[in-house]
RNA sequence: CAGGUCGGCCAGGUGAUCGCUGGUCAACCGUGAAAACGGUUCAUCAGAGGAAAGUCUGCACUCCACAGAGCGCAGCGCCGGCGAACAGCCGGGGCAGUGUAAACUGCCGGAACGGGCCACAGAAACAAACAGCCUUGCCUGCCGCCUUGCGCGACAGGCAGGUGAUGGUGAAAAGGCGGCGUAAGAGACCACCGGCGCGGGCAGCAAUGUCCGCGGCCAGGCAACCCCCGUUGGGAGCAAGGCCAAGCAGGGAUCAAAGAACCGCCCGCCGGAGUUGGGCGACCAACCACCGGCGAGCGGAUCGAGGAUGCGGCUCGCAUCCACCCUCGCAAGAGAGACAGUCCCGGGUAGGCUGCACGAGGCGCCGGGCAACCUGCGUCCUAGAUAGAUGAUCACCCACGCGGCGGCGAGCUGGCUCGUCCAGCCCCGUCCCCGCCGGACAGAAUGCGGCUUAUAGGCCGGCCUGGGGU
RNA sequence: GGCGAGGUAGCUCAAUGGCGGAGCAGUGGCAUCAUAAUCCAUCGGUUGUGAGUUCAAGUCUCACCCUCGCCA
């Protein structure tokens, strides 16, 4: 499959995070909290224009379309290294898990300040946690077993 | 060897797998006539710092304004050099301070242009007065003496004088100490010391240092208070600025009616303040050169459904006024509201591209210079993200720290055959091995020069102090 | 990223360089059958932190920390 850490396949706009947020559910962990809201096809139509050339090119998403992340640090976790950091290592987590997670989603996860702190088994743990929270694994996957697989 | 001080450098390294961003080549797909553009995959190359930080400064660059100058505001201020420029750097000077020393820290135009302040205390905070001192002169009173005189001497008071030595204070009181002098005193005078000014010699480019001569003690502190002198600066900032596709006004233009706020001069009126007069008083009347407002006339300038003024440095924004209607008020006046319709053009934000990385560039060498720095030559291209790219896992090595076994040195205890001996202990130092822990401050956002702040440690060199050896 | 405003008692704010104050709040008292209000008294400050100028700094100068606001 394609890898969907791609810069094109995440969250950039300001409307799409007001819209996640305003309307998506959310999931606390004491590292961090995630909010995800299913994408709706009249919302996705105004997207950008990377979707609308790579949906012909691959037949096989245009019914299901793509679940889209967003990894966000906020001042309260820190100094700009301890951000950064949380960051990417959030986003390692996410790419990590990716194969088995539900398409058709907008996803934010938000880092918090026990995150500089805590090491990366114990972050991929929280991630997955919440994300059997949220009902985000597929069907056929098995989600206890997915994560130390990868 | 130990401690200190100054300057410079590094900012863990190597390798593997999976990922991220950008450049290049190739293949495939889409649009297109083609050029080209976009996407995916593979390969390859590159990918945070000495402070990237704070945004304190100086520039480049861009836009706006602009004839020039001035006003206002802000920064700087010993001397010389460097530099594109700076509140920067280098070298030097003076004053004050810390340290045994090496060295380090802070400050640097003007207080005899002017204004202001110096709380409390103190007589007084910069310029004289007050208290006090003196009894020099005159007058009065009183006492003593004898030479009975506007006599001499002592005391008290008053007037005229002389003073700035004294006055518990205070951060600071019109040089210090000694003498001479005087009615009392005083740089009034003298010797020494200190400080100031002027002139000259020597050293230095200069700041300044040093020496000599003369003058006269006149002149408190604060300019990181205003101010004066010299010098520099137009304002804003890459979210500056430019371009593009779609769509839209609350934006612009047009149609309507001819006058309006503004400035100058002059006249009149209203209110306030002031002066004069009257009234027991509230107040009244007159004058009015001051302040605020209103109205008419004349002249000027602007605009024309919009205009004018003021403020914030002038772009631009905000407020007020006039023009239309309504309400309130005795009046000058004040307050609130409305701004429609038609037609056309198409700004900005959000989005994309650009600005955007070959530059006051880095590194090395020769030369000049005490140094900062500069000339020349050679070589290299070395990040460009935009919810913001460097992460995850593993192995080995290098520092640092902790623990353990062992060796050596020093120390302690015990023994005798008293020796450069043996045995034991091990808080100390060093070396080796093993295990564990484990990497400071911190992330480019237009670029560059500085300053300031944060920083685990390690390496190199100069100098100083103490101890030991030769 | 760039620009510019502020930090004073628990809260909201004052304070010509010269002993840091007001209102509310808190505590104690008066009063009331009791509470509130009123009245009286009282407590509470490293003036955000650190240097410097000055005899003296909340104030003047510099550096740092924190908070808030704005962007054609």
């Amino acid at each position: 499959m394609i890898k969907w850490v791609n810069r094109k396949f995440r969250l950039t706009r300001t409307t799409d995070f007001k819209r996640v947020r305003q309307h998506g559910r959310s999931y606390a962990h004491p590292l961090l909290v995630l909010i995800a809201l299913r994408a709706e096809a009249g919302q996705r139509d105004d997207q950008p224009v990377a979707l609308a050339a790579v949906q012909p090119a691959d037949p096989t998403t245009q019914s299901l379309p793509l679940t889209r992340f967003a990894v966000t640090a906020g001042r309260s976790v820190g100094n700009a290294v301890q951000r950064n950091r949380a960051r990417r290592r959030l986003r390692e987590a996410v790419r990590l898990q990716l194969r088995s997670i539900k398409s058709g989603w907008d996803v934010i996860v938000i880092a918090r300040r026990p995150c500089n702190e805590a090491s990366f088994s114990e972050i991929q743990s929280a991630f997955s946690l919440l994300l059997q929270r949220a009902k985000l694994y597929q069907a056929n996957c098995f989600p206890n077993e997915q994560p130390p697989s990868s």
